[in-house]
RNA sequence: GCGGGAGUAGCUCAGUGGUUAGAGCGCCGCCCUGUCACGGCGGAGGCCGCGGGUUCAAGUCCCGUCUUCCGCGCCA
């Protein structure tokens, strides 16, 4: 069908544009039918423009329906001051419409999709069953432009440091350990299977043996393991990898790489961001101590506090027990939390509990003189049913060691220290969402460093490699690998931000000596590393380079950049938490000739 | 696999075991020349997710089941 091309966009016209005969091309987002006038807000992908059209001048003007594709080509008209529209860019002017052309009507719609405030609220199967039309809101589209702007600009940037991108098979082998795999039958020879890549990991790594020294792809990466709001069964990743370097070669490089997309971005699409500022680094050690996570929200402070050692002769004999019993008692300060009623403390206990410890110690600092409370003699006084328990020496060194301060509730757990970090990094969270200092125009990136190298598997007996059985332990720590496995560091580093785990990586072991160890460690006898690793162990014997890298998860800092909590609203067309896709229809059954060719029966 | 929330008109939601299940938006028709959340009048539209059960009577109570959202497990 002819048509007539546009000549401008909606959202480009301006005051200066008066007197321009224009062409414009897009769709009806609204129609205004005041009998004798008709006004319709045209809308292209880069804005609103209103229309005005001359029911006296058009035919069939009822069949501008919301929604229908047109072709309009008019006159950019001042309006009158009475009648513009702050609101709106391009409030200041209008069309005078002089001809239009329908280039496709629209059914009514499922949903109202000119309504944003209305759109927060419509069933997700919905949308995404309608995608097309989702996709068509303004919102959404800016949350595509702002991905397609990290992904280029994360090129340009690996681009200019010498990196080549390579493409690697999406048809792969199914590995060990990690996460469940996709399979995909192999037609040749029934009972072979391929496996979609939970990540290139292997092919990054013998890209190094393969002398490419410096290594990225944006990759499709599948893990068949049930949906979160920030996980999907397929995901997107920057992987990188690099020979030659060490791992303060891999963060700095990183980190000036995700300063400039992060903040170029910020800048292109002037979001309501602070530019981010250069990482601060902790350990694993030191973010569990204080944030009870590898993964610490350090927009504000409130740090974990440790009062094992304060009360093992307490009168409390909840906190006593827990730490003879080999526990410990932390806790965190609730600024302000002095104010709440028994109820809402008791609402705070019940999330505790939800989270697996029996119980939650709250006392409240506040100044001496209070009815029912405890003089501390240094200015404040503990509120609380259980300070009676408590020596007044013994509230002191908690009330010290917590930082406290007058009208905060100081928030404490007893359990075995993995429970009551689990408890209190959750607890924490929720204060910091309280107290609104989880601000989402800042961007709190850092680096987690030395993470454990293994970690005990109590269902499997064994221990079991935190990252990946290639993973290079510090070298100070090597002699550990046959005395105290727990307390080896790897040279595995995580990029956090906000809360987030947004990229993780490490130096992998290139020495075939190290490497058995490795195995011997993970109970992994020569046979097992042979038919699942061979290839790999085969390549590294052929002069395996010292290297390294790392995978920053795309999804997820476009989330972090577009505010929102919920990785489908990144992901052009995702899929539902139970994995499906209800606009296409996937998963679907085949006929049964697909199964015969597959050498495969129905269970 | 487990826990919690939801499922009623196209959408978002009300609905105390008791008449013919309602509202806002959307949709359809008529009217309206300055709207931009246009307005006015009228109208259509319901397997109350599905299947059992209790009851004189079920959208409402019970059991099961499906879908969906959030979380736990899981995610080297």
């Amino acid at each position: 069908m002819a048509f007539a091309q546009r000549t401008a966009t909606c959202g480009e016209l301006r005051l200066s544009d008066v007197g321009r005969e224009v062409t414009l091309n897009g769709w009806a987002h609204k129609v205004r039918d005041l009998g004798g006038v008709l006004f319709v807000d045209l809308r292209d992908r880069n804005g609103l423009i209103q229309l005005v059209l001359d029911p006296t001048v058009h035919q069939d003007l009822d069949t501008i329906r919301t929604e229908s594709c047109l072709s309009v080509t008019g006159i950019v008209q001042a309006r009158d001051d009475s009648v513009k529209n702050p609101r709106l860019p391009t409030g200041e002017i209008e069309i005078i419409v002089q001809s239009w052309q329908l280039l496709g009507p629209s059914k009514p719609l499922p949903f109202q999709l000119s309504d944003e405030e209305h759109m927060q609220q419509v069933n997700e199967e919905l949308r995404v069953k309608h995608r097309y039309l989702d996709l068509r809101r303004p919102s959404m589209y800016q949350r595509l432009s702002v991905r397609a702007s990290v992904i280029r600009r994360m090129r340009a940037f690996l681009d200019a440091e010498r990196f080549v991108e390579i493409e690697t098979p999406v048809l792969t082998r199914s590995t060990p350990g990690g996460a469940r795999d996709y399979l995909v039958p192999h037609r040749l020879e029934p009972g072979l299977w391929y496996a979609l890549p939970q990540s290139p990991q292997q092919y990054k790594q013998l890209l190094m043996v393969a002398g490419v020294e410096r290594y990225y792809q944006i990759a499709k990466c599948f893990r068949d393991e049930s949906s979160r709001a920030d996980r999907q069964p397929e995901f997107t990743q920057l992987d990188i990898e690099m020979s030659f370097i060490t791992q303060e070669d891999i963060l700095s490089l990183i980190e000036a790489m995700t300063l400039s997309v992060m903040n170029g971005v910020i800048d292109e699409f002037s979001l309501d961001k602070e530019q981010a500022t250069s990482f601060p680094r902790m350990t694993y050690d030191y973010a569990m101590q204080y944030y009870g996570c590898d993964k610490p929200d350090i927009r504000f402070g409130l740090p974990l506090f440790d009062i094992s050692s304060l009360v093992t002769n307490s009168g409390f004999g909840v906190f006593k027990n827990a730490v003879e019993g080999g526990g410990a008692v932390k806790g965190v300060r609730y600024p302000g939390g002095s104010q709440l009623s028994r109820s809402e403390v008791g609402k705070l206990e019940e999330f505790c509990k939800g989270l697996g410890v029996k119980g939650l110690a709250s006392v409240a600092v506040v100044a001496p003189g209070t009815e029912n409370s405890i003089d501390l003699g240094d200015g404040r006084a503990a509120k609380a049913n259980i300070a009676r328990f408590f020596a007044i020496d013994e509230l002191k060194a908690i009330f010290d060691q917590a930082g406290a301060e007058i009208g905060d509730l100081l928030c404490m757990v007893a359990d075995v220290r993995d429970t009551c970090d689990a408890v209190l990094y959750r607890l924490r969270l929720e204060i910091g969402d309280r107290l609104g200092l989880r601000d989402p125009r800042k961007l709190a990136f850092l680096w987690v460093t030395d993470f454990p190298l293994v970690e005990w598997n109590a269902d499997a007996g064994q221990w079991s490699s935190m990252h990946h059985p290639f993973t290079m332990p510090h070298e100070e720590d090597l002699p550990l690998m046959e005395t105290d496995p727990k307390a080896i560091r790897a040279q595995a580093y995580d990029m956090v931000c906000n809360g987030y785990e947004v990229a993780g990586g490490s130096i992998r072991i290139n020495d075939a000596s190290i490497q058995a160890r490795m195995f011997a460690l993970l109970g992994i006898n020569e046979e097992t590393q042979q038919t699942q690793f061979g290839h790999l162990l085969e390549a590294f014997s052929y002069g395996a380079p010292p290297h390294g890298g790392i995978a920053p998860g795309i999804d997820r800092l476009i989330m972090l950049l577009t505010d929102t909590e919920n990785i489908r609203e990144v992901i052009a067309f995702p899929k539902l938490a139970g994995g499906g896709d209800p606009m296409m229809g996937a998963p679907s059954s085949v006929d049964s000739q697909q199964w015969a060719e597959m050498g495969l029966r129905r269970a």
